[in-house]
DNA sequence: GGATCCATGTAACGGGTTACATGATTCG
DNA sequence: CGAATCATGTAACCCGTTACATGGATCC
């Protein structure tokens, strides 16, 4: 049992690669190898989280050795013989606890919340509306914030602050009101 | 002396927490203590950039090592004593040479662009520009990949693809469109 | 005959965070 | 009297990336 195992089977920690891959695995409905795992992440999750090629070989056999995933090998003639990798019970439970927790989420950049509505179809619809919204609190109390700042930013008559500080204040604030304003839409959409 | 200086003074490349501090440096008229960095980082780039509390206090003498700022102590009555730093003639170089520097930028999420453009006023004005444009453009082309995606997410008739998928999607775009507005925007007020 | 696809992995490095440590002074 | 402010640093850890390594089969 490679560490991490808190006694019999209490909740189990994962890095943010672990959980995405096994999220992943808990979608499919037959097993799958690194290799296509990969190329699956491009054509779907990439767009807002991607690991490093050889990332997935290392976190793969990582969750067979903590039992929430199992593998089995396959041989192949005309090409190299490759591991098809399989979500667990186990697994499977251990995505759901992260889907459904709360994130402590005081940097939202992160986009943790992102990847999780991603794998919105294994998760719990409360547990998400949840999430979102305090997301959404949270880029609007930065936005708030940012606003604040904005007179501050413009003043060129003290001399000191300049047009640079404004421009990328104005940068953090379009990105705050985008995602505010997303976060919005995602709500009405998830209520229907 | 610490690593990285390659021969005599030759180009050096730094870390962005090294840059950046170094970019801050840059912007003081008067030296400056690690705490007090701390602090202006708080009130100003904190919004794009912030680094760990301790790591100012790791980077500033690794800069002074590498000749790129020098350190004056300051003994105190009544409080702790403290290290005033304050950038070298070749440190406001290295600083001018990352600022007009190209990045390689695939990835613009990272945002070292705007990183950059917060020290705008030590940069040199055109380098700024072919940046800015380099950064709307890599967003721009992730924006149709992201528009050409849209169709295939929504595609529920097939079963597999779900809203969820649709949903991350949509906010890949609106954050890929502020960028892009954004910067149009930016361009043409740096073209006053 | 050279690039590309299949397929998986190890080793080293790197950048940064968290936790820990210390200690006087001032403010409420 | 306790909390916050001033002030700086070390050590351990963590997650992830880059570089390196291998090798047959197929496509152009």
């Amino acid at each position: 049992m490679t560490g991490r195992t808190i006694g019999a089977r209490t909740t189990v920690r994962l890095t943010l690669t672990e959980y995405a891959v096994l999220g992943l695995l808990g979608g499919l409905a037959r097993p799958i190898s690194g290799y296509d795992l990969r190329k699956l992440i491009e054509s779907s999750v990439g767009f807002i989280w991607q690991p490093s090629k050889t990332q997935v070989y290392v976190v793969l056999p990582r969750l067979v050795g903590m039992g929430l995933a199992t593998r089995r090998e396959v041989e192949q003639r005309d090409r190299p013989d490759k591991q098809l990798y399989r979500i667990t019970p186990r697994g499977r439970s251990a995505v759901r606890a992260w889907l459904d927790a709360d994130e402590d989420s005081s940097d939202p950049d992160r986009s943790i919340l992102l990847l999780k509505l991603f794998f919105g179809a294994q998760a719990d619809r409360q547990a998400l509306v949840r999430q979102l919204i305090a997301f959404r609190d949270a880029y609007a109390s930065r936005l708030a914030v940012y606003r604040s700042m904005r007179p501050a930013a413009a003043d060129t008559a003290a001399g000191a602050s300049d047009e640079f500080t404004a421009l990328t204040l104005n940068y953090g604030i379009a990105r705050a009101r985008a995602a505010v304003d997303w976060a919005n839409a995602a709500l009405k959409e998830l209520d229907r």
